[in-house]
DNA sequence: GTTTTTTACGAAAACGTTGGCGTAGATTGA
DNA sequence: TCAATCTACGCCAACGTTTTCGTAAAAAAC
């Protein structure tokens, strides 16, 4: 790679000091029209471009911001990035993106690396495995520096730092709220493990919009599904168990495109016989047949507010105590739980 | 934010000079061993970790590779981004992603910013815009000055640099070989515009397929869709046309889900009536009534293959010729073109 | 003709790090 | 006792930039 044109260089071809390129290239009128001119004019044919490093060292701001989630491979993060970027670039930022690949030790080494002077400020979604091992050491490390940090989607209660969260238990409750107004009376959750935030927040509200409705819960309808084994087969027993349920709620979109797929495969009619919802990631949603009635979730709104957020608290445009910003979940309603809407 | 601790902090602390205590963090022998533990001890206690701006300037290197993509939001765009960071880390090597959002004038101000000594290479695919308006200069610059640089999946022709492309030609071929070897005489082809080299690149594989099999081209069978406009309605033209397909291969997920439905909703029964073939990029291909047949995309893959070309290209590890790589597409068999496969 | 002001530039510090080289003081050898 | 050798550290340059301050020479003022 050709090494690229600086001050010095400049300096040099015009015999004069680095301050004066400096100055000149700046505009400054400490420096003669006719040597500012000049020099103006061989930057610009040699393009030359402040080295950005150099800068982000003496200004000790790098204008970066760092992203670290779980997985790129999924829709509703890629849709957060989106709305961190967008947010960001206008406000005159670059994001650094890192995967965690859902593991503790990832994500301790990424924040590791990123801070250490790289980026002005962080955006975070847990790993799962960190969630798992419930160690927050790296997380409280930064918190009591100050370092400019955001949690979102994947938080935690204990740290002290801005959040942006998604209702999941409104989410939750909206959704199960709609499939007794179906009226549906043996209504199946289809969850993730407990110590997966979202799913047991979404669960809540499954189970106070049950709870409202005055109807009992039965434990036999929540099935919690080990993202490692067998999801078909796993799914399949909500069809097989002792109560067969006429509603299905599923916290994701793949459980509920598979959930469908089997309740096809077994005979049933959606939404006639079973009605099933999820939350919406992808674009799964639109394509199953039926179409699936989703809570939506909106990542590239999070985004934003997360970006945002880190950069009030970068900017110290923002007070000290740290704020959570909540964003509501929607029910977008599609023909898997009612018939007049099949368009 | 508090303040880093830095080697000046440490070294006041112990009142000797920067570099000593540079020496003895490194476990120079240089510095007497006594020092040299009080000094580590200190420094761990502080969590002391070197700046790293501070050593990319010194050391004229970033150890981050930029990449920017037309847009994150995409299935295909994501696996590639995981496969790049899995190389990537493997090697010591961060990420920075940049978003063009198809934007030609985004574009170039994303190179501009990234190569301005922030990052040591750049992986890029190009940005719709850009490939509209056929304006490459901003890469020529790059290459003309040896900047390590790779293009992927949208790449150009002119551009010497290394590439990693996807055989779309082959796979259009196999997708349109297929659906020969079902039986099926009229094929449509619901591709993009001209310019999006994608389509045009599997329309020729479509082509080729064709005319190997002595069959003749029937430009009405041939749909070029605006992503812009209403998708649901230019596709829609593919079944009210002159000559009615009894298969059709689009070139991506989302044409070819769309084109299923619609086919359903006319009452045809897929694949007996009508067989459709896409282009996979995300998960719909998997859920879809029923699951589609598609040409798979090794984004992974792209991913690992774009980042190893840049890697070595900027470890000098490369021979001067620009290399292309090929990644084969293959075909994944599902139910929409396959009757006995339905399982 | 002397002083003051202005013009036009240079020197140097600072951001944080590393590594070659220099060297004071201690130790060793003869 | 003097030289040679170590030991253990400090100095300085370098990466590229900005900015404050200092200062020659030229211009203006008296």
């Amino acid at each position: 790679m050709k090494p690229r044109i600086t001050l010095k260089k400049i300096a040099k071809e015009f015999d004069v000091s680095i301050s004066t390129v400096s100055k000149a290239l700046k505009n400054s009128n400490e420096i003669s029209e006719e040597l500012r001119e000049k020099i103006k004019a061989f930057a610009d044919y040699y393009q030359y471009k402040p080295n950005s490093l150099a800068l982000q060292l003496r200004n000790q701001k790098t204008s970066v911001i760092g992203v670290i989630i779980p997985e790129i491979v999924h829709h509703f993060f890629s849709t957060v990035i989106d709305g961190i970027e967008e947010y960001a670039n206008a406000k005159g930022y670059n994001v650094m993106v890192c995967l965690s690949n859902e593991s503790f030790e990832k994500e301790v080494t990424n924040i590791s690396v990123l801070t250490n002077g790289s980026v002005d400020g962080l955006i975070v979604s847990l790993a799962r495995g960190t969630q798992q091992k419930n160690d927050y050491h790296h997380f409280e490390a930064l918190i009591k520096d100050d370092f400019p940090l955001v949690l979102f989607d994947r938080v935690h209660d204990s740290l002290a730092c801005d959040k942006v969260i998604i209702d999941d238990v409104g989410g939750g409750f909206k959704g199960a709220n709609h499939l007794m107004d179906m009226g549906r009376q043996n209504i199946a959750l289809i969850t993730t493990q407990d110590f997966v935030t979202v799913g047991a927040l979404r669960k809540i509200g499954y189970r106070k919009a049950l709870h409202k409705a005055g109807m009992e819960i039965d434990e036999d309808l929540i099935y919690k599904i080990d993202d490692k084994q067998d999801l078909y087969g796993q799914i399949e027993k909500v069809f097989t168990g002792p109560k067969p349920p006429d509603a299905i709620l599923a916290v994701n979109e793949i459980y509920a495109a598979i959930a469908m797929k089997i309740a096809r495969e077994r005979g049933l009619r959606i939404p006639e016989d079973i009605a099933v919802i999820g939350f919406t990631s992808g674009l799964i949603s639109e394509f199953t047949t039926p179409p699936l009635t989703s809570v939506v979730q909106h990542g590239f709104l999070m985004g934003q507010q997360a970006a945002e957020l880190l950069i009030n608290r970068i900017e110290h445009i923002a007070p000290k105590e740290p704020k959570t910003e909540v964003i509501s979940a929607d029910l977008n309603v599609r023909a898997s739980t009612c018939i007049k809407t099949s368009k």
